[in-house]
DNA sequence: CACTCGTGGAG
DNA sequence: TCTCCAAGAGT
């Protein structure tokens, strides 16, 4: 019953449907309805399988439909993702974070256009290696919009079956179990089980508070028995994080231009539009080194959490000349301010905290 | 393997 | 307030 990195031992079947015949049957009755899902009987368009599960990666259904739908309007294919510039990307992945995902969705768009005649590979092997589509998505598209007998495995599919077959293992060591105990279980409709694995990982499988009374698995499932469920999936302890202190200088001319720049291609936020800003450092710094010569008032801070730090800024605010020009290597803004502009949450928080007080 | 890479919501 | 974390990939 438990499943050690030594041992395994498959559930015993006293009930008369397989595990992958009972999890099929609660699917097609409790099924979400999300806008990439193709209508019963009808096969989903590898382009919005593989737009939304680039989107789906270590973020919630509820962010990423808003966003899905903007992008399926302005690019209803893929060749018109390709075609268009890598810059409009960004401005509308701009809020969803992760952004190396919005510069791999363009480079992938334009590879499939231009070495695959338009057409998504349809195996794992074409799909992987792919800008952006690593182990999991390859098995994602290549199961819900190509049928192919393959596995996905996701944070949902490691935590439903590591309560099931109560792995021991911690991730990430353990997911080379967990993918073997995944792919026994596939069956014929292999898209329908991935996205059915996912359901009952979010709605039912979840993590605190899971509703095992709703679960198609509840008899068979290891940690309901014992009742550990929340003791899954085991976790290598993570280190802790440390504040970073710096600060940011909001120029703005009297026509509401602001003082913004690009910031570098690759590492955080990379691609993306800022306002001028210190380093980012342990140790708060409080030599200040503004952009441009003007009268610098604070005017607040921000704080903002990334995945590995957390970070706080001081924020400070001028006014200057409309005939000022740009210090290198930023430049002005449009004078309705960079709303437009490829700008992440945290320069729109800095933005926030020092808006002109409307008369 | 271990680290980087966003954000907002839930408990 | 704080912790966790959501359909991971790249290096």
């Amino acid at each position: 019953m438990f499943i050690t990195n030594t041992s395994f031992v498959v559930n015993e079947r006293r009930s008369p449907l397989s595990l992958d015949k009972k999890l099929l049957d609660w699917y097609d009755h409790n099924a979400r309805v999300l806008p990439w899902r193709a209508a019963v009987g009808e096969r989903a368009d590898p382009y919005r399988v593989w737009l939304s599960e680039i989107m789906l990666q270590q973020t919630g259904v509820k962010t990423v439909i808003p966003y899905f739908e903007a992008f399926t309007t302005r690019f209803p294919t893929v060749e018109d993702m390709a075609r268009a510039e890598r810059d409009e990307v960004l401005r509308l992945w701009a809020g969803l974070g992760y952004y190396s995902r919005a510069r791999n969705l363009h480079a992938c768009a334009v590879e499939v256009v231009e070495r695959h005649g338009g057409r998504f590979p349809d195996t794992v092997e074409g799909l992987l290696g792919m800008p952006g589509i690593g182990a999991y998505t390859a098995g994602a598209i290549a199961s819900i919009a190509f049928g192919r007998r393959v596995v996905a495995v996701d944070g949902n599919v490691e935590r439903v079956l590591s309560r099931v077959y109560q792995v021991e293992e911690a991730l990430p060591k353990a997911r080379p179990i967990i993918t073997r105990l995944a792919q026994d279980l596939v069956p014929e409709r292999a898209g329908d089980f991935a996205q059915s694995l996912m359901d009952l990982g979010a709605t039912i499988c979840t993590p605190k508070n899971p509703a095992c009374g709703l679960c198609p698995w509840v008899a068979e499932c290891g940690a309901r028995k014992a009742g550990t469920m929340l003791d899954y999936p085991k976790k290598l302890a993570k280190k802790a994080k440390q504040m970073r202190y710096g600060a940011a200088f909001v120029a703005r001319r009297a026509d509401g231009a602001v003082l913004i720049g690009t910031r570098p291609e690759k590492g955080l936020l990379g691609g993306m539009v800022e306002v001028p800003n210190s380093a980012w450092t342990v140790e708060p710094v409080d030599a200040l080194e503004p952009p441009l010569q003007a009268e610098w008032r604070h005017c607040g801070s921000v704080d903002h959490v990334f995945t590995h730090f957390p970070l706080r800024l001081a924020v400070y605010a001028a006014e200057v000349g409309m005939k000022v020009k740009a210090p290198e290597p930023y430049r002005w803004s449009s004078p309705n301010g960079p709303e437009g502009e490829a700008l992440p949450t945290l320069f729109r928080k800095v933005l926030g905290v020092c808006k002109v007080p409307s008369p």
